[in-house]
DNA sequence: GTGAAAGCGCTAACAG
DNA sequence: CTGTTAGCGCTTTCAC
């Protein structure tokens, strides 16, 4: 009889069994940037570890704009999806009180936010451990770069901890923007030459995440300022392309698999309705440093030599 | 009225609409891998442009497996998705077939199938375009690199396209497995060293995609081989990440905003019924070759300076 | 145990 | 043109 119906091609439609149980056994997954191989990977193992649990999965890139983020929460409303995954959310607070409103539960991952489930790096915590890095190499003037790449909560809290760090050892924070030279214009270039070789100089970027870093380090090296050499480079993320040895971006690493299957787990466990008045819980996984050869003592005497170094070589 | 509807927080049921329509508004999106940012800057792109155009897309990461990839399809024909995407696609023909008895629209893009709508590169011309530049810059022992990262026929035709740019000057064709080196392990790296310093030593490395070739060159680093001082290395695709100026990598880059708006376009068309019995057809876009700095004429006198160069120097 | 019946929330068709 | 009705394909309930 079985085998009847399967050779007969018989196939189940979801979207009546989904209308009549009023849910759809779907899980939606928010992403900021899916350019950013980050994200994208927590994506991947966050899609293949819900069809594992027999969820489907509908990804949704929001371009961290709040417009775009607001329509796919409604699409996903309308789909009555079971749950939601928020990569790199933007902190839109309406977008959140939609889903409370519509009783679909929340979990926030690689982000903060006190008003649902999360599980997080503890940014603070991996940025003390890039400047101490730093800091036991000799370095006294060390900056951090962030940018608009970087999801609000998350820059906030990578640049307290670096703050609070640069603080307990007595140095003065100082602040850069990423999103400068991102477009690689000459004037950025210069300037950011100024900074490393001008009075105050800088021998030290302790980034907000890898795709900065490796960017500045693209940056520096256009400015003739040899990394580790002339000038110490970290990140934070832990991205596949920081090890390659061209690269050698010494990083404060996030544990990507531990963050989707905890993550995952304080979602499913709201599913279920195992504690469906609990507070806002959060899971607070350790990062890790790798040290690898962006980073090095500062240079004795500073040379900055542009007629040497890799770059001169190659170029 | 409508006001007070808005007011109350009224949501539309997406379930019970698509039931009756018996279709879902979506787009199905089946992707090999979304760790390759080619691959997931394509599904943003496709995501993006899909809800420009008022449609819902289902992401789903096959993970290059068969089984997974089957699994998923039918979970797209239960959701009675509109068409599909496929980015990547195995070539597995029951795939295409289940799609096909259900009367789903299908478009490939950046691979190809006769049996369905396509939109991809010439990749043949793609490859005699880097066969070509090594050509002229001197090299004769050009190898081909390939592996499993990539997808089946894409790998069948870079190789057919290697391959006949070779013999057309009278080279012959050498073939190696980039799976080979992929961990790392110490014998790999020898024999790779090997290819280069041995009796019928390779010049040049043409590799089937920029993951690889990126890969390759830190295999090649590893084993105390310069890029491009000994050897020359060229990848495909265009990946962000190959512009780095520490990586600085020739390649074949495919224009991927054309490739999914083309893709998407095709879909639609289906969708609508426009051409409904019309047989499969083909958009053959031109790729670009991008010079940079993985490629030089070939060493006069085989040097291999295990001493010398960048990778002796940082390590 | 098995089988019939009700109805999920919409849309499309049709009657007024 | 507006209002009513049937029914999409399933699950669940309830009667047998």
């Amino acid at each position: 009889m079985l085998e009847a119906i399967e050779a007969l091609g018989y196939r189940p439609n979801a979207l009546a069994r989904d209308l009549v149980r009023r849910r759809s056994n779907t899980l939606g997954v928010l992403v900021g940037d899916l350019a950013n191989t980050f994200y994208a990977e927590l994506v991947k193992l966050m899609e293949l570890q819900a069809s594992d649990a027999a969820f489907t999965t509908m990804v949704c890139n929001t371009n961290g704009n709040f417009a775009l983020e607001r329509a796919r929460v409604e699409t996903l409303l309308e789909r009555a999806v079971l749950g939601v995954v928020l990569l790199q959310f933007s902190g839109d607070r309406t977008v959140l009180e939609e889903l409370r409103a519509a009783r679909v539960p929340v979990v926030v991952v690689s982000c903060s936010d006190e008003r649902a489930d999360c599980v997080a790096v503890d940014d603070a915590a991996g940025m003390r451990a890039a400047v101490e890095h730093l800091h036991s190499l000799g370095h006294r003037a060390i900056a951090h770069v962030t940018g608009h790449l970087l999801e609000e909560t998350t820059r906030a809290e990578r640049f307290a901890g670096y703050e609070r760090a640069m603080r307990d050892r007595g140095l003065s924070p100082r602040l850069l923007s990423a999103d400068d030279w991102e477009h690689g214009s000459p004037e950025a270039i210069r300037s950011l030459r100024e900074l490393v070789t001008g009075p105050d100089r800088l021998t030290a970027f302790a980034a907000g995440n890898d795709v900065m870093a490796i960017r500045l380090m693209d940056a520096l090296e256009a400015a003739g300022l040899r990394v580790p050499e002339d000038v110490s480079v970290t990140g934070f993320d832990g991205i596949e392309l920081g090890a390659h040895s061209r690269i050698g971006l010494t990083t404060v690493s996030q544990p990507r698999v531990e963050l989707v299957t905890r993550g995952l787990e304080l979602l499913l466990d709201r599913i279920r309705g195992d504690s469906p008045t609990a507070a806002p819980r959060r899971v607070t996984l350790a990062p890790q440093l790798v040290v690898r050869d962006s980073t090095a003592p500062p240079p004795t005497r500073p040379s900055h030599g542009r007629a040497l170094g890799r770059q001169a070589g190659r170029e």
